[in-house]
This record gives C-alpha cells, structure tokens and sequence, in this order.
DNA sequence: CCTACCGATCGGTAGG
DNA sequence: CCTACCGATCGGTAGG
C-alpha cells in the first residue's frame, strides 16, 4: 500500500504520508488536522481522503511506514557483524542514527507512547521486542563472562536505553536549553548535535561494561556518520 | 472519590487541577475538553472558566502548580545534605521520587516539551537550571579530583540523565511491555516499579563515576521509600 | 482531484 | 454555579 506504479505524479500519498508524520509529530495526533496536512500537500482535504479512508487509517499508515523503515535496519546489522561488543556497537550507532536522521520518528513514537500506550503495546512486542531480546541475552552472557557488570537488570537496561535515545532526540528542541549557553535557535528541528550522540553512547556503554574499556570508549569519534 | 472537608467543600480550584492534570497527562492539552475535565470535577464547563479564565490559563496554572512543587523540595535537599556522592545520591533520589510518586508529572512534562518546546524553554531556564549548574560543576570537580569519569560531558550528562528519568516514567506504561513478561496490565497509570527505579540510579551512577564504588551500588535498596 | 455541505464538538460568552 | 447559545473548526460524505 505505499509504492504506487509510475507515470503518475511523484506519488502524492507518500507526499501525504511525510507532512502528516512532520505535523503529528509537531502537534500530536488531535493537534494536526486534515485540512493543514492536505494544505501542506497542496492538495484539499476530500482529496487526502481519497488516499487515506479516515484520519485513522492514516496515523496507522505514518506508524507503518516508520516501523518498516526500522524493520529493513535492523535484520541487517544483526546478522551481519559477529557478536560480542562490535554487534553492541553497531546496533547502538544504527539505533541512534535511525532517530537522530529524522527526529520526527522519535516524537511520533514518543507520542504514540503518551497516546495509546495499550493499543501500540503489539507492536513494541513485533518490532522491539525480538532484538530486545537480543541484547538482554547478549548481556547475561557478558555477566557470565565476567564482562558485564553483574548488577545490571538486562530487561531493564534494554527498556532505559531505548527510552533514552528515543527521548533525548525527541524533545531535544526544548531540554537542549540546558546545554546551549546563550545559543538561540528558532529552528523547530534543530540538527540533534554530534556532542550529545557521543555522551548516550558512552552512557549506554559505561553502564554496562565492567572494565572501562578506555581504548574503544575513547575512540577518535562517537559517531560514525558519513 | 476525593476527602470533602467540614464546612465548605474541597477547593474547587484544586480539584479542577488535579483532574485537568490528569486528563492533559492522559490525553494532551488539545486531546483533553474542557467539557470533559469540568465533568470529572462534578461541574459544568461555563463554571470551570468562571475559575480558569481559558483553556490556556488552566494550562499556565497546571504546570506551574507542578513547578512549584518542584521548586519546593530542590532547595531543601541542596542544602541539606553534603556535598559529594551524598547530595548526588539526594538529588537523584529526590527527582526519581517526585515524577514516580506521581506519573502524570512526567507526562505533562514531556508533552509540554513535544508541544511547545519554545515555550517553556523559559521555564526550564528557571526551574531546572540552577541544579543542573550545580550538578555540572560537581561532575567538572570530581573529574579534576580523579573520581569521575573525565570522559563525562557534564551538561549533556545532566541533560540526558534528566531525560531518562523523564520518559522512563512517562512511557512506563507503553514501554514497560519490555519488561512484563506475560503480566497484562490494564490500568493505564500502573505503578512505576522499583525493579526500573534501581536500575535507573544504578545506570546513573556507573555512567559518572570512575570507581565502581561496589559498596554503595550494591546497597540493599533502590529507593528510600518510607 | 474538486466544491459544497453535514453533524458534532471545540473554547468561550451572555446573563442570570 | 447554572442554562442557553455563539462562531469556528473538526473529521467525514455527496456528487461530480
């Protein structure tokens, strides 16, 4: 239901779908109306619900969208490098990344969160849930080693890490008061900063790994991002 | 539902902003009706504004109420405490207590950042910043006295701690499917629960300081309740 | 993809 | 603290 054929126009119902994700995200759910989306777009507002049956049918299509984008990710990085602490690098970066690119998915979700707690509940258990798993099987075996500290709570720690990256990027617009000096941005969505990437991953990294592993925790860079 | 008093009845005004807190925390400010929180007050919607000039009054007054509350304990625990790991350990006690004794805070919170992050930006300047100085200048002195981590970036070290604390508590009830195993939860402010408190603060304390400090982490309880 | 229009609900006011 | 009512806007439909 997303990719149309060719030789239409550059296929409005993925224009739709990405005003409709930005102003969800900036306004909610109830705050973003149909009229504004489809004025967006350039079209009316019947016009958008030709595309999409209901204001319904369309917050469901904004989630899928995302969780696709999210499900085509991750498989990849989780078969593709071995396990052990390179696996643990690369799904923390590709975790990060996938929010910090388009800081809208983490205020949609973050909303949905807010929103609907009950009702997104399955697809937490469908998209999160199995490589959660992942990393909280990753981390007992790592206490087992010796590698990771025994005290942590894996389930835990999985849940307060994604809640971390997921809101650090998503209300980044209005805590970033704290670290910005005298700096004033008017941008809605500013750029999420290079330097706060750096600390969640050494956050998510320090309050795992028993030795502090200073030769990788102070590589050259945090971030690996062209 | 709500303890009445002898002579005259329990403050309307606070009850308006006991319920209007809720119904925003639950479902936003545009989400929530003024019709629908002067009906849990037990009221009609034209005696709720004869209280609450407008809707964004009433908005005003529940965050500032909050605000408050919050100005109200930081202080006391600032001075009252030592410095070192002892007033750490106080503030971040204190700031886990205030949002998990009352989830709504959290949430109110949070969509306050979503919704109007220039907005409030003056409010965090007043409100948070001060102790978020105090905590930065205590992580710059133990770096230069060896007992914490010279790695930490202390403003975005607060600024991320702060988030985690936030939205751990303010999306429980969405995220929390992690952790529930087979546990099916209806009511939609489930109690925040001491397994996630234990780990946030121990997550916190491992991502700051250099020394494992074993004996205080291993403490025999998370939180001091009572 | 449009104009025209629907009933429901929104925040807010009049007037007592 | 109430009933009655306001214009504006909401999601959605008819009909082309």
């Amino acid at each position: 239901m997303t990719d149309k054929v060719p030789g239409k126009n550059l296929d409005v119902a993925s224009q739709i779908l990405r005003h409709a994700t930005r102003l969800f995200a900036a306004r909610g759910f109830v705050g973003a109306s149909l009229h504004d989306i489809a004025e967006a777009v350039g079209i009316r507002k019947p016009s958008l619900l030709y595309h999409f049956r209901s204001k319904e049918d369309l917050r469901r299509s904004v989630l899928e969208q995302m969780l696709s984008h999210w499900s085509e990710v991750i498989p990849r990085i989780l078969h593709a490098s071995s396990s052990g602490e390179a696996q643990f690098d690369a799904i923390a970066d590709e975790t990060i990344k996938f929010f910090s690119e388009d800081p809208d998915r983490a205020r949609v979700l973050l909303r949905e969160l807010l929103d609907r707690p009950l009702e997104i509940a399955p697809l937490i258990e469908l998209h999160v849930r199995p490589w959660a798993k992942i990393l909280g099987d990753y981390i007992r075996r790592g206490q087992l080693q010796g590698t990771i500290d025994p005290l942590v709570d894996p389930e835990a720690w999985v849940a307060s890490t994604i809640n971390l990256v997921l809101s650090s990027v998503a209300v980044h617009a209005g805590l970033g008061r704290i670290l910005a000096e005298g700096k004033r941005r008017k941008s809605v969505t500013p750029t999420f900063p290079p330097r706060l990437v750096h600390e969640l991953k050494r956050m998510a990294r320090s309050s795992l790994f028993l030795a502090p592993a200073a030769a990788t925790a102070t590589a050259p860079d945090g971030a690996p991002e062209s």
